[in-house]
DNA sequence: ATTAGCACTCAAGGCGAGAGAGTGCTAATG
DNA sequence: CATTAGCACTCTCTCGCCTTGAGTGCTAAT
């Protein structure tokens, strides 16, 4: 194990180094840790240590006179033995105040899906000062409540689609002709009472197999209307709720605008990053991805903090932060985590 | 006025400088004029016309020994005299070509405001290279259609807005105790009925006098209805389309951070921004605001052109380019009218 | 009125010296 | 034998100096 490769004083010199870095993106020094960080001995026996972590690894010099600066591998080290010592993502008592207000005005919110998530976005970014990302529950997780079909103007179908956890999709579809309210009324009741308490996923591959065996049964209306329903469990991929880009710009890790653009690009790449999120949705509790272990191009450069929100035991939906490497991750894991476990008690509630 | 000023040749290198400018945004000098643009005179010349430009406040110098860049006042002039000579925005084969295509899509989506505008915003920053801005039609321009209001889950209602314009919006509320959704039926039929063809505005104001004097009469469920409806059409001012921010990066201008992060703020400043719209959304055809024009103090070093989308003669909302002061004013106007016209259709027919 | 010619100005870029921060190595030390 | 003091060395950063070049404004000639 990565542990075991160093003794007790090369671990604190590898933290200090990495906790002075995410303070200040400057290349710390053997003299500066003696003098900040009270490791008991003099420059030079750091310099030995440094010289050490860096055959391993773990730091690099951005050139010879310089200091060191973390790698992933270091990074990566210093959030593995975050976790080791647990009780330090006990919440203060500042962090409890400010989830019991913040739970207060997500339950105020609960039932519109897209306004809860937007605060979620924007409540994490605000604390962290890195960009949030928030997927709202999978169709696969999500249970359908019911389906509204609503005629309007000549020929307009509005399809409202309610789960238990709010009111989640309006789409607008062509009627076929001839179709009038009681019609769409019929149809909707048909598909409450058969569906109700399945997952949308369940519904589609249901829907599917009837539309294929069942067609030259039912009449063309019927077959009209699974069809519209289908389109109105469609999940459109733009349902991503993203919040500050803007804060991110303060850090000076992205004073140079090519860091921006490349952030940018990432984002916009929804596809990419809906793949990476879900990926790390079935993980239990709060996974840290460290620049190059990205596995898209676009987002080498930065780190990914992800995890899940929950109804009972089950993962629903992914909560993610993204920043520069050095990322406070102690902050940001203790931030996303309080999120995540409000946004699960509104939700289960 | 302030055409007169001039003669027919100081106009000339006038528009020269500034087209120049807009090309390329490096202070140009008397030799490039003479090289580039046939005015049939020397450097000499023109550096004599430069200098009058300059004392009228058309032009300036960066440093004395560089060349002119046009200030405020001469790009007030370029796009007046494009105004001038409306022949120039007379749509190419290409755009005209490019509008079907573009009609085509609004066709397919017109039915979901909010793909819709997407859309617009989307395309018009794709094609300018400039931030778009759309507002929806405005509520005192939105004519009602009807509400639908559905009892789910213990205690929620949620409202279903239909427009005239496509679905607007829909909004969940906390019942009242003992509601059913027969109770809600009446309540959405008598609503219909009674303000069927109104604007949302006239609605909302109607809905606030008859609470007042009508409040004895009534049983206190359908004033809790009344009062679900107002809410229902509680216009979020979240409901603004914005695109192009990461296209405006690639522009030299935004090579600086420090100017994104002021075009960042000005658009999340969303209340500033809807002022400015909605000042400007009466006014006739396509305005243009030429930074320090500009009332809003983050958008100073900015130009801003806005038209508005109409059904019939009626505007009905704002949709506006942000861009650079040395923005492509030709471009960018025959752009936004196009898609303008593209949308006053889409949401007229 | 226009233009050629010329002196002048100023930003930008290249160069070199000096300062400063930090290292690696060696030899002394407890 | 691990630790440390001392020292030479390396590399970046900054400042000032100079040169270059683009462009101007003025004056005198056309």
């Amino acid at each position: 194990m990565i542990f075991d490769m160093l003794d007790k004083r090369s671990k604190q010199v590898l933290q200090a180094v990495v906790q002075s870095y995410i303070n200040n993106p400057e290349p710390v020094g053997s003299r500066y840790i003696t003098k900040k960080y009270a490791v008991g001995c003099s420059p030079a026996t750091i310099r030995n240590i440094m010289a050490d972590l860096e055959d391993f690894g773990f730091l690099s010099q951005p050139h010879t006179s310089a200091g060191r600066v973390p790698t992933d591998k270091g990074y990566r080290f210093f959030v593995d033995s975050l976790g080791a010592m647990e009780e330090s993502r006990a919440q203060s008592e500042m962090s409890k105040e400010f989830a019991q207000q913040f739970m207060i005005r997500l339950e105020a919110i609960k039932d519109d899906i897209s306004m809860l998530f937007s605060e979620v976005t924007n409540t994490l970014s605000a604390l962290s000062n890195y960009v949030s990302i928030a997927l709202p529950p999978k169709p696969e997780k999500t249970t359908f409540n019911r389906i509204q079909l609503i005629k309007y103007r000549r020929n307009i179908i509005v399809a409202i689609l309610l789960t238990d956890e709010g009111v989640f999709r309006n789409r607008s579809l062509t009627a076929p002709e001839g179709v009038t309210q009681d019609d769409l009324d019929r149809i909707a009741d048909y598909i409450n009472t058969e569906y109700a308490g399945l997952t949308l996923d369940e519904i589609k591959k249901t829907l599917v197999q009837r539309i294929k065996y069942e067609k030259v049964l039912w009449d063309k209306l019927v077959n009209k209307a699974i069809e519209i329903c289908e389109q109105a469990l469609y999940f459109a991929e733009d349902d991503v709720f993203v919040s500050g880009l803007y804060d991110v710009m303060d850090l000076p890790d992205f004073s140079d605008i090519s860091h921006i653009k490349e952030l940018s690009r990432a984002i916009r790449d929804k596809h990419m990053m809906l793949k990476l999120l879900e990926e790390l949705s079935d993980a239990e509790g709060v996974k840290v991805v460290i620049g190059n272990e990205n596995p898209i191009v676009n987002l080498k450069g930065l780190s990914v903090v992800t995890t899940t929100y929950k109804e009972g035991e089950r993962p629903m939906g992914v909560i993610a932060l993204i920043g520069p490497r050095r990322m406070d991750y102690s902050k940001a894991i203790s931030m996303i985590d309080m999120v995540a476990h409000c946004v699960s008690r509104t939700l289960g509630g």
